[in-house]
DNA sequence: ACTGTCTGATTGTCAGACAATCTTCGGACG
DNA sequence: CGTCCGAAGATTGTCTGACAATCAGACAGT
């Protein structure tokens, strides 16, 4: 009872930045699509003044963009820009791969958690949206094996772009079973102290995310 | 005239932020000294949510905390901060090393060009604060070798915070020319592409900068 | 010395206002 | 026919003023 006490104390801010968040994870929001201030002032029944700040949190986060004297935009992600959410990726990635000998148990009891829970969810054949869920967690327990806030941080932000890059992607359809596996085996490498098969995994699995993503978006519909 | 024209076209904001950003390097404000509002909009001759959303940027950036309904205060890094934000430099930077071969002849030439400016500055003794501005400069160039504008925008942002640590201590006393030394070596692994080499000595150098940043912080004087 | 209360200061939020700037649209002009 | 121009409307950027909620410190009572 103490606990759930505690999360209500939220601000105005703080809850219209998230319900604008959902919706941009949601996909009622297509990119580039621009946001205005009154308009949602109004929808929210917040003051215009909160609805200028919750932008500024979006836009720090990278899912919105301002254009001076024109507006905030819901960001597009160019080819370009994914490749470089996949070398963030990479990096990071790689960086919490690296640290597994050092790493806490906990933080290594987390991958593990994570693995078995998208695991779980992918049998089950339960809702893509979870499944991608649950993937995305999977790949932000690797980085906080480097035990870093802020590098976990980095890759919630990355996370964050990623998801809404997906979420107009009812299209990307893979093989859930077969992703599974891809990244039981990166977790087997890492228990068994294959550091050199662990990094190539990572690459071939960020690469294929990448240009499934690049493709879906940008080759079957322009 | 063109560049000086294009900043100055920068909206109330920006310019606050900016002019609070560079009193906070300068040590004008003490870590935990709280920003008042009224009192910043009177000073900088503005508007409370012109200032408010100054501040807002300033905490994206790490430099100022935002304490629920008791105000705004310049960041303290404590030991375990510090510790973490070198663990953030040491990825992208031992990233930015293995992107070397890969990397952009630009990417490289500014590698060296950095390095030139920094060991010229040293050599003439220039002010600490200028050696300190090309030292971060160079540390900011291995990064931009990976190509990532989000990864160089991390680096920044790092930098940031080790630039506020620093505003308090004229007292870290290092020997420019041994510090340059040590730089010059590092990247003098890079090009006879001795990996490893690179690897130890990131390593190394941002062990002892951790040890001697944390050091004269909570030893020296409590 | 401990505790409850009061007061002043500060933040969080809203409403309204207005200049600056952008978009749009229709018309003038070459 | 296409381009350029200007007016109208919409939207942002910023300021001012307001007020409830909350916090810090003083103060008094036990």
């Amino acid at each position: 009872m103490y606990e759930s006490l505690a999360l209500e104390h939220s601000s105005t801010v703080d809850r219209a930045a998230e319900v604008l968040r959902q919706a941009l994870f949601a996909g009622d929001l297509a990119p580039g699509t621009p946001l205005r201030e009154i308009a949602l002032a109004d929808q929210l029944g917040i003051g215009r003044s909160s609805v200028r700040e919750a932008l500024g949190v979006l836009i720090a986060e990278g899912l919105v963009t301002r254009i001076p004297h024109r507006g905030v935009v819901v960001t597009e992600l160019d080819p370009a820009q994914i490749h470089d959410v996949v070398a963030v990726r990479l990096v990071l990635e790689t960086a919490g791969a690296h640290a597994w000998p050092g790493a806490t148990d906990e933080a290594r009891g987390a991958v593990r958690a994570s693995m078995a829970d998208y695991r779980r969810l992918a049998q089950v054949g339960a809702p893509a949206r979870q499944i991608t869920e649950a993937h995305l967690a999977f790949h932000r327990s690797l980085v906080a094996l480097t035990g870093s806030r802020r590098l976990v941080a980095v890759a919630d932000q990355v996370s964050a772009e990623i998801r809404l890059a997906l979420a107009h992607l009812d299209r990307l359809r893979l093989n859930a079973v077969e992703q599974v596996a891809e990244h039981q085996a990166l977790l087997d490498r890492l228990e068994t102290g294959d550091t050199e098969g662990v990094a190539s995994a990572l690459v071939a699995h960020l690469d294929d995310a990448e240009t499934s993503l690049v493709q879906t978006l940008y080759v079957a519909e322009p």
